[in-house]
DNA sequence: TCTACCAGACTTGTATGGTAGTATGGAAGT
DNA sequence: ACTTCCATACTACCATACAAGTCTGGTAGA
């Protein structure tokens, strides 16, 4: 069941310093140091040095050599054209979805969207977080296009940093939910046109979210 | 004008590896080692590793710790999935210029143009294929799109081990050049209808490739 | 006071040795 | 002939030492 018996130092190490980055717990343009890292891990430079290299290939530090390696600072061009193609590859794939759909992947939309008004119940917004995640990844899986949504996933690591604000927000999640559901019925009827607009809107939300942290944090940004 | 200055071992080699996968000189299945690379490129085993670390994100190799390293089997599901985000996001950025674009990039199109009239009387398929990738980045540059362009060349190098194929058969550019053509039309006036089917068509052209080399090597697929 | 310079403390880049896990082939036992 | 076991030769992983570039602060000289 478990693919690594014995998870290597790397992928903990960049598992761990990926999710400081996205949570802001690293904010953008703090000074890393292979070093330091490898201290406060307790390995050696190697896997440091490595998790840089990865974390770097994805845009979220920016090695320089013999000067150091920094939190990229959030880039408005990148978050925009992040927020354009997951626009436009999760509106192609809702199409798709409405002119066939697997039964069972349905039944976990379904119950997916169950789980949704419980934690808003609870006002678990963590929870609802994964949920919403969940929610679109499933409508992926049921086109088969799961590396599609991988792609997005890395591309969103960039739109993510912006959109943290709203998870406090939570008064937004009711509207959120009611898109879901109207997505969900769209697939069922088969009601493309719906679907592409509802999901239009759906993802338009998260521009405001960029301007509000924009204005709070403007040594966040490039 | 030099980014680096000194460029380092490890850029070299990853560069290098990458070429020979994509080219096919590095077949699917390709067993590779660390030690092996290192005394082919002269370097030590730090910054092969390094390599295959981002290759391996970038799904060109496979590690498989304590085992080996090896060039990734070609999933035809990643291939077709690929395939689909290229579309879906070209098509997408057509339309935009057609709404609007940059005066001098459309020189540079019109400029591009002439280029591909030449080299298709010089039978110079190389400079084709360069003129040919350069024809739809600027399009994404007119519609301020760059790092889209960015993250469907990283999707392409799946894409491309299949297209390699089409490089001899030089009797396509004809048509392809033709649709170049009509791109270009349909962006001057602005007829988003047009260049929207006219882009579906041209890209679903690399469908049937994949098809001929599955054929003809059939132990390079998963 | 200002400038030029240099020493030292950083940084990342590269090389190398040792460790642990894995595949393989041959020998020993059945 | 067939199976089991083990020595051996791999592999990638990690730690560490050294190299080379960069920044900083202090100092000597004008």
């Amino acid at each position: 069941m478990d693919s690594n018996r014995a998870p290597s130092a790397r992928s903990e190490v960049y598992a761990k310093l990926r999710e400081q980055i996205l949570n802001l717990e690293l904010p953008p343009g703090t000074a890393l140091s292979e070093k330091e890292s490898s201290l406060a891990f307790g390995v050696s430079r190697t896997p440091v040095r490595e998790s840089f290299v990865r974390l770097g290939q994805e845009g979220l530090v920016q090695v320089l050599p013999q000067r150091g390696t920094f939190v990229s600072l959030i880039d408005p061009e990148l978050v925009e054209e992040a927020r354009f193609m997951r626009e436009q590859l999760e509106r192609a794939v809702i199409r798709l979805a409405c002119a066939s759909f697997p039964a069972d992947t349905m039944k976990q939309l379904e119950t997916n969207l169950r789980l949704q008004r419980e934690s808003m119940a609870e006002s678990n917004d963590k929870r609802m977080f994964e949920l919403d995640e969940a929610f679109h990844r499933t409508i992926f899986e049921g086109c088969s296009k799961r590396n599609t949504w991988a792609v997005i996933q890395q591309m969103n690591a960039h739109l993510n940093r912006s959109r943290l604000l709203r998870l406090v927000s939570d008064h937004e999640w009711n509207h959120l939910y009611s898109q879901h559901e109207q997505m969900v019925s769209a697939i069922r009827d088969g009601d493309a046109g719906l679907a592409d607009r509802v999901m239009q809107e759906h993802l338009s939300l998260s521009i405001r979210d960029q301007a509000v942290l924009r204005e709070r944090f403007p040594h966040y940004f490039k």
